[in-house]
DNA sequence: AGTTTCCTTTACGTTTACGTCAACGTCAAG
DNA sequence: CTTGACGTTGACGTAAACGTAAAGGAAACT
């Protein structure tokens, strides 16, 4: 008999598995970012709504807005089909790729800064040696 | 009679210099993040004020809250001298790297997954050529 | 002297991203 | 059948990061 991990969730099953709190999720819900199904009144999760949630976070942590996501998501699963609508969502690819990339130099930037201050560190420390072996 | 670049700015010229309104220039003083000197009740800016601020908007572009700018702020200008205050400033660098590494992580996925978005974009582009030209 | 321009402080308003009750439904266990 | 765990919808609270309006000082044209 296979048992494999499970097809659906509730709300507090993601919230745990994802390190937030079911009025996270629903506040995610109200803002039209995640849009569950109901059994009754009560939300089931899928899988989609998972990788939905994962962009969610990710996004957060790399300090887009929540509204800012909100358009990302939405390029995700935009209706292709059309030579235009092809053409939109390409160009608006190329503008995330444009903020994608500034972030990440300010961070490359950010981590040399941090590099040569621990260099400084670590000089310091060994010139505090040396002084304690000789003196 | 050379004329290099100003030593001092007023408050209306840095901000314009950096893009961002006097009233945030002022809210970061008030947290401490930025301490101009003082002529009579007038701010005066100098470079080191400058450098700081061009750090507090990087950090911000990046993501970090100005909260969390702070404390690697006072990290850059810790008092750096006895064994203790270096371990432990070493200790701190290497949790912001960890922190910025992480960040790192999440852009480059995402960056990741946009090229592939692109890529099914300009795929369906192909496609639709293709049947425009035989059809 | 009057007006403009730039600066100041004080203080309340706003947006984002949730936290935190309150009040209630529901389903399985005891 | 009640208790308890888990779910629901409002609705108000809050912290962060400023915006904005009010009220005034001080230098500098005119």
């Amino acid at each position: 008999m296979t048992r494999g991990a499970p097809v659906t969730w509730t709300i507090a099953q993601i919230a745990d598995d994802f390190g937030v709190t079911h009025r996270t999720v629903r506040h995610y819900e109200d803002l039209g970012l995640i849009s569950p199904e109901r059994r009754g009144t009560a939300r089931i999760y899928r899988r989609r709504d998972r990788t939905r949630l994962a962009l969610i976070l990710r996004g957060r942590r790399i300090g887009f807005t929540l509204d800012e996501i909100r358009t990302i998501i939405d390029m995700y699963d935009a209706p292709r089909g059309q030579v235009a609508q092809l053409e939109y969502l390409l160009s608006q690819i190329g503008d995330r790729r444009a903020d994608l990339e500034a972030r990440r130099r300010d961070l490359d930037d950010a981590l040399a800064e941090l590099d040569s201050l621990e260099a400084r560190c670590r000089d310091d420390l060994d010139k505090l040696d040396a002084t304690a072996s000789v003196g």
